[in-house]
RNA sequence: GCACCUGUAGCUCAGCUGGAUAGAGCGCUGCCCUCCGAAGGCAGAGGCCAGAGGUUCGAAUCCUCUCAGGUGCGCCA
């Protein structure tokens, strides 16, 4: 159990009391009664809001349930104080033994220390990354990938089953520039000059699939037209990709669940099915839409073309799902491959794009809104560019693979862990820039450092305890920690649990992040005080009771550290 | 023209879904190693939360409008 949900269950039955004494009226929403940590801690180590929301319905003087509250709470043996503050707040402070069963609280818990049953099992899906195959995975792809996968982790924490999922576009007309371009580099293999036009490919990483073409099927293709290779030459091409896809997501770290293939869905009746589902709620119809206003493209004309009425779920315009010769727009295969997740029972789906996709989110909404009669949530999740960068100098995106700017390349200089946290140092939606110098310095400029150096100080002053024989103890050593630094700690710690929650619903893994930046920064305060003051160090020479408490504590804090970074998939070091 | 995102200390950014005197790092000023790792810590200066209205006990947070930057806007995915 964690400690603010047993103060928060403590405040509600105390509210109850009053309730049945007759000093509330009965009746009352207690659904906005929250208990939180005061943004000052100088006003104690818990407040609640109960007196301040309760107070208008009630018809009472916020400060007159306050009273009234603490009157009750105080006789609770965890609370030590319990003292009404401005408009209405009522502020509490807990007793030491309160604070010090928390930690042996965590320690029992260990690794499920912060877990949750608030996703109550329910089935997630969490479709990410889903790059073109038709090369190697760049910076922005990264950033979606890290943060879809922490956010899947951080789900899975909460009791979500989760399931991680990639859509390959190989359905659409890049994977036939794919083949194309592959086909040049077979006949470079079998010793032709080639010219590599505009529309085609041209990065060196597709020469060894060319190659690998010839070494396959010898010269069958050399001087045939197009018609006779072009299907097997994008299926060879996309299966070579998806495996440099796979290799590069293996080297961050990431594991997919399930690939799902847009091919799939072409010549199957899906899309068709997914189609017959909206045009059956009369939302499919043939029209004509206006051009963009203000900005008119030069080659507008009207046309009649097929259209999903998406604008009956707050989209700006309806959108085509047909194109001109007849063929899917992107979209219809994009329609049914939702309405094959909303099919495959998922309670939520969740996508991770690139910010470069914001202008198709409402029409994705729609769709599944639409396909699923406003049954299942999609959550959207933009993540910004990345700007990558080497001190002063920005390191530019180009087109030809090799230049520094692959995923592989970033990992190859800097870590997957170092990569992955400090792609979660910033909001999703918030640019991100990326020095690959800085993010090696070792300092606390560095947050992934600095966070690793709490874990790898504790792990030290551990190996110093066990050469004495002497080991993080249990609840009959922590009256020992009475320190507010101690304490402190302590409730940052007891934090942990609510943190979890709260960034599992918001989808915002970076919280976690910060979290453990302030976590850190908090031990490292209480490190250093053990200079000034002898009795806070964690190691008391002749007092091995006193050193098994301080142990315990800061074993706590290995423990969150490390359950915080395996959230975001970032492995703890023991040294550095 | 429309939609979405962003605007918080000199710089880079948090701000726990509406709480109390708005925080952290960098930079600046001044301190702390006979001491478990100074790869660190403490203190100080620095703010009209882009601007204006509104909602209420209470707004950086919610609503409306304005300004500035970014992204996108049928036959590319």
């Amino acid at each position: 159990m964690t400690l603010f949900a047993d103060i928060h269950a403590a405040t509600l039955k105390a509210l109850d009391t009053l309730v049945a004494e007759g000093a509330l009226p009965s009746g009352l929403d207690m659904g906005n009664v929250a208990v939180e940590p005061p943004r000052d801690a100088a006003h104690g180590d818990m407040a609640t809001n109960a007196a301040m929301v309760l107070a208008k319905p009630a018809g009472l003087k916020p400060r007159d349930i306050a009273t009234a509250l603490a009157a009750k709470l105080a006789d609770d043996p965890r609370i030590a104080s319990a003292e009404v503050a401005g408009p209405g707040f009522l502020n509490l402070r807990l007793t030491a033994s309160a604070w010090q069963g928390q930690v042996a609280a965590i320690l029992e818990a260990a690794e499920a220390y912060g877990r949750s049953d608030m996703g109550q099992g329910r089935r997630v899906n969490v479709e990410y990354v889903s790059a073109n195959p038709t090369g190697p995975l760049h910076v922005g792809h990264t950033r979606g990938a890290v943060f879809g996968d922490a956010l899947a982790s951080l789900l899975a924490f909460t009791g979500h089953d989760v399931t991680r999922e990639y859509y390959i576009n190989d359905g659409g007309a890049q994977v036939d520039v794919l083949a194309r371009s592959v086909y040049l580099r077979y006949l470079e293999a079998h010793g032709q000059t080639v010219a590599f036009e505009d529309g085609t490919y041209p990065g060196d990483y597709l020469i060894e699939v060319g190659e690998a073409l010839a070494a396959e099927v010898g010269k069958a293709y050399v001087g045939q037209p197009e018609e006779t290779w072009l299907a097997e030459v994008r299926d060879f091409a996309t299966d070579r990709m998806m495996a440099l896809i796979r290799e590069d997501l293996k080297a961050l770290g990431v594991e997919m669940d399930v690939f799902y293939s847009e091919k799939s869905l072409y010549g199957t009746g899906r899309i068709e099915a997914a189609l017959d589902d909206l045009r059956g709620k009369g939302l499919i119809y043939e029209g004509v839409l206006e051009p963009p206003k203000g900005k008119t493209p030069e080659d507008w004309e009207p046309r009649e073309q097929t259209l999903f009425k998406s604008t009956d779920f707050g989209d700006d315009v309806d959108r085509p799902v047909m194109k001109s010769d007849g063929g899917w727009t992107y979209f219809a295969p994009d329609i049914a491959y939702h309405f094959d997740k909303v099919s495959r029972g998922f309670d939520e789906l969740i996508d991770v794009f690139g910010a470069d996709h914001g202008g198709y989110v409402k029409r994705m909404k729609a769709a599944v809104a639409a396909l699923s009669d406003s049954r299942v949530p999609l959550d959207i999740k933009l993540t910004q560019l990345v700007k990558l960068k080497r001190g002063d100098e920005e390191l530019k995106m180009s087109k030809r693979a090799g230049t520094f700017v692959t995923l592989r390349d970033v990992v190859d200089m800097v870590g997957a862990d170092v990569t992955r946290f400090v792609m979660l140092t910033r909001k999703n939606d918030a640019p991100l820039d990326f020095d690959v110098d800085k993010v090696r310095e070792q300092s606390k400029d560095n947050p992934v450092f600095y966070v690793q150096y709490a874990h790898a100080r504790i792990c030290s002053v551990m190996r110093k305890a066990a050469e004495v024989d002497v080991f993080p103890g249990g609840a009959d050593d922590l009256a020992v920690l009475s320190d507010p630094a101690e304490l402190a700690l302590i409730a940052k710690l007891a934090e942990w649990p609510r943190l979890v929650e709260s960034a599992a619903q918001s989808h915002e893994p970076h919280r976690v992040a910060f979290y453990l930046y302030d976590l850190a920064s908090e031990f490292h305060a209480l490190w250093n005080k053990g200079n000034a003051e002898p009795s806070l160090r964690f190691l008391q020479e002749d007092d091995p009771a006193a050193s098994r408490g301080k142990l315990a504590l800061i074993r706590a804090v290995s423990i969150v550290i490390s359950n915080g970074l395996g959230i975001l998939g970032v492995t703890p070091v023991d040294k550095m």
